[in-house]
DNA sequence: GTCTATAGGAGGATAGAC
DNA sequence: GTCTATCCTCCTATAGAC
C-alpha cells in the first residue's frame, strides 16, 4: 500500500510476488464463485475451493481470512458489473434499438458469465442476507434512473403505457433465465447443454415479442 | 401397506397412529422444503429441519432414513404439480384466453408456492443432479405436448410465428421470477416484501406485452 | 412412537516447520 | 509464500432407554 519511490526503485523484484498473489487470489475466486453458485454459502466447503483452485487448504486461508471474506469479495465484484447492460437504456436513444441492444447484451452476459449470474441467483434464494444496505440502495438507484428513461419514452409516445418496473423485470427474467435456469432451458430444448445458437434463437424470440409488445 | 379387513375392523385405533405419522411427516417436509430452498441440499442441516418442524432430531430419522430421502420425496412431489399451469394451453382454446390464464395461474403459483418454486430453482442451480432420467423425460414430454398446441395455433394463423420453446421459456421466466427472485423484485419495486398488488400489476404487464407481442 | 446420548467423521480455522 | 499436522466444533446417523 505505502510504497515509496526508493523501495520501488530498489526492488523491481516486488512485481513477481504480487503476480503470485494476483494469480492465486484469482484462482480461488474463480473456483469459489462456481461452487457458491451451485451449492450456496453453507453448502460450499473450503476444502473444495482449495481443491478446485489447486492450492492447499491453508493457502486459501492465507489469502482470505474467512469463507465470508471470499463470499463478500465476490458479491462486491458482481455488483460492479451490475449496471453494464442497463447502460443501453439511455434517454437519447430510440427505444427500439436501445431495448434490442439491452436484450442482446444481457443474453451475452448470461452466456459468458453464467456462473456469476448463478452465484447471484443463489444469494437471492438465500434471501440476499449478504447484501449490504448500500448495495441494495445502489441497485435501486441504478434501476430508478433507467425507469425514468422508460417513463420519458412513454410520455413522448415512443412506448406504449406499461409499468416500467415490471417491464424491466420481464426483460431481466427472460434473459437471466438462460443462465440461472440453463438446466431447465436445456431440458426444454432437449439438449445436453445450451448451444450458441440457442442464445441467438432466444434473442430473436425475446426481441420480437417484447418490441411488438411495447412499441406503439 | 397390507391391511386386511380383520385388522381394520378390530383396530379402529390404527387411525390416530397414522394421523401422527402424517402430521409429523408433513411438518418435516414443510420445514425441509423451506430450508432446502434457501440453502440447498449440502447447506441444510438435519438439526435445522428438526428444529423448524419442532421435532427431536432423532424423530426426523425415524420418519426418513436419510437427508436424501427427504430431498427425493420433495422433488417427486414437486414434479407432480409441474404440469398444472400448462393445462391452460389446450388446442381447443383461443390463444388469447389460454395464454392470459396460463400467466395468471403461474403467477398465482409463484405467490402461493414460492417456497416450492425456490426449492426447484435451487436444485437447478445445483445442476439438477437429483432429477432422475424419468423425471427429466417427463418434463420434456409435457413440454412437447404444449409446444405442439402452440405450433398448431401458429399454423392456423392464430399466433404470430414465434419459436414455441423460447416463447414458453419467456412465459416461465417472467412468471417464476416473482418467486425465485422475489428478493430482486422487491428491491426493484422498493418494497420490504412483495405485496398482493405487485402480483396483479405483474400479471397486467406480462399479459399485455406478451399478448400484443405474439397475437397476429 | 419419543427422546437422550453418543459414535464416527467432516468442516472451519490455526500453529508452526520449511 | 507454502504446506503438514492438528484443534475443536458441529454434522449425519444410530443405539437403546423410556
Amino acid at each position: 500500500m505505502t510504497q515509496d519511490r526508493a523501495t520501488a526503485g530498489r526492488k523491481t523484484a516486488k512485481a513477481p510476488e504480487e503476480r503470485i498473489r494476483a494469480r492465486n487470489e484469482a484462482a480461488i475466486l474463480k473456483a469459489a464463485v462456481n461452487l457458491f453458485a451451485q451449492k450456496g454459502f453453507d453448502g460450499t466447503r473450503i476444502a473444495e475451493i482449495a481443491k478446485a483452485s489447486k492450492l492447499p487448504k491453508a493457502n486459501v486461508y492465507y489469502y482470505f481470512e474467512t469463507k465470508e471474506a471470499i463470499y463478500a469479495t465476490l458479491i462486491e465484484r458482481l455488483l460492479a458489473g451490475w449496471d453494464i447492460a442497463l447502460e443501453h437504456i439511455r434517454a437519447d436513444r430510440e427505444p427500439r434499438e436501445a431495448i434490442a441492444d439491452y436484450i442482446a447484451a444481457k443474453l451475452d452476459y448470461s452466456r459468458q458469465n453464467a456462473v456469476e449470474s448463478r452465484f447471484f441467483a443463489n444469494e437471492m434464494l438465500r434471501g440476499g442476507g449478504f447484501l449490504s444496505r448500500t448495495q441494495r440502495r445502489h441497485i435501486q438507484e441504478v434501476t430508478r434512473e433507467r425507469v425514468e428513461v422508460v417513463d420519458n419514452w412513454i410520455r413522448e409516445g415512443k412506448l406504449r403505457k406499461v409499468d416500467p418496473k415490471h417491464f424491466f423485470i420481464m426483460l431481466w427474467a427472460s434473459t437471466q433465465f438462460y443462465a440461472d435456469s440453463a438446466e431447465v432451458a436445456a431440458i426444454t430444448l432437449e439438449r445436453p447443454a445450451l448451444r450458441r445458437t440457442d442464445y441467438t434463437d432466444a434473442r430473436e424470440t425475446i426481441v420480437e415479442v417484447i418490441l411488438r409488445g411495447c412499441l406503439p
